[in-house]
DNA sequence: GTCTATAATCCGATAGAC
DNA sequence: GTCTATCGGATTATAGAC
């Protein structure tokens, strides 16, 4: 049987989120491909390679998903959108949300320290980029733009940790739900009542796709564009 | 030289966040202890033995934090003392707190899963047990309790998480501060007015501490008590 | 590009002296 | 209660045949 790069990662990811680092090894990660460990080296100089590259392209898919966010034409699309994509590159790539946050644990702290810790900054700025914007368009109530991007980005973090670990006893489609409904409590507190009704009014809508979805809810339009009213 | 149970542990806790489960070796744990890596069977039947111990007293000592949030008197008290000890446990733990998330990557299921998911589930209706009372007392807007309580954790957790982590610029001193402002930002959605301006009121005194604390601001005292107010 | 065979290292754990 | 010495097994990585 022969093998290929990706297919290498692939295994190697589920390796090392589902049964931990001690177990990501050539031996173990050969077997699962049907080929014996030398074989590896053909693709990969060392083990260590192997991690370094996954984590990369963890962090690499990440900011693809976040800066997909640009493409909204109004700052209430491009904020929605980065909550959207956020959510999305979490429960698509769930080994390499996982990833993301252990990467210190797995490798040393010069290995990937330039561009992560870098990527971590930037991702950082991007969310609070969007916060600015969203306030200064009047979506949001005024404050400080990283106050809040902290508490945003907290919010969802933690939601999704929670629920990768198995904590929340729900499906996809369910957390779905309940990611939406948790985030517009939060957003009651810190958008402006226009866009919190509109996240109300959307959280609804999920709620109905629940009992009998209309097959028409396929393409639903983003929350709002009150983003360009005021101003 | 001579080592106890509790110098063992510690140590073990420290190399096992700060470097990974790989640095964890019986050597290098001897290493630092200054014996010999027989020596530490004299306390641990085996390495498993010293991270299972770990990990369930990471968790006795998380439920002992929380459960003191019982002596309040309100529903306020009680409500206000879960976030607090919660806080208290995460900056005055921190390896314990990491160790009690990483928990399922260390040990296998069988090991601590009693214990574990019976913890887990606790800490859950704890916190949505508080959150009820909170509401009954008109303190919180009315709603979902459970859904609530996962709002709040989501948020503690995350930005703990993110702290911890160090993608924080900031002291511990700053922290605290941080996450009460955050906190309030959440509260002003889900809390009633009345609760959340004494929030604000909290985390304006907070801030006011940042600059030339007053020397009498030490046992500042709860909130308030708002919870036994109305009904 | 994959195999077998193997070198070199590190691990957990035990035996027995002190 | 700690030490030295050691067993048995696992690991990463390499050498060389095919």
């Amino acid at each position: 049987m022969s093998v290929d790069r990706e297919r290498i990662l692939a295994e190697a990811s589920d390796l090392l989120v589902t049964e931990g680092p001690h177990a990501l090894t050539m031996r173990a990660l050969a077997r699962r491909l049907g080929v014996t460990a030398p074989a590896l080296y053909r693709h990969f100089e060392s083990r260590e390679r192997i991690v370094v590259d996954l984590v990369g392209e963890a962090f690499d898919t990440f900011a693809r998903y976040l800066y997909r966010a640009l493409e909204g034409r109004t700052p209430a699309e491009r904020f929605s959108l980065t909550g959207r994509n956020y959510l999305a590159y979490a429960l698509e790539h769930p080994r390499y949300y996982e990833l993301l946050h252990a990467s210190h644990n797995l490798i040393g702290v010069e290995q990937l320290h330039p561009e992560a810790q870098q990527c971590a900054c930037a991702v950082g700025q991007f969310i609070v980029d969007r916060v600015r914007e969203a306030m200064d368009a009047g979506m949001l109530k005024p404050g400080d733009p990283e106050s809040v991007a902290r508490t945003i980005w907290a919010h969802s973090h933690g939601l999704i940790t929670i629920y990768l670990r198995g904590l929340l006893r729900t499906d996809e489609a369910g957390f779905r739900r309940l990611f939406l409904e948790s985030t517009w409590q939060l957003m009651e507190g810190i958008a402006e009542p226009a866009f919190a009704e509109a996240m109300r009014a959307e959280a609804a809508a999920a709620a109905a796709d629940e009992a009998g979805a209309p097959p028409d809810g396929v393409g639903r339009p983003l929350p709002v564009e009150v983003g360009e009213a005021p101003r």
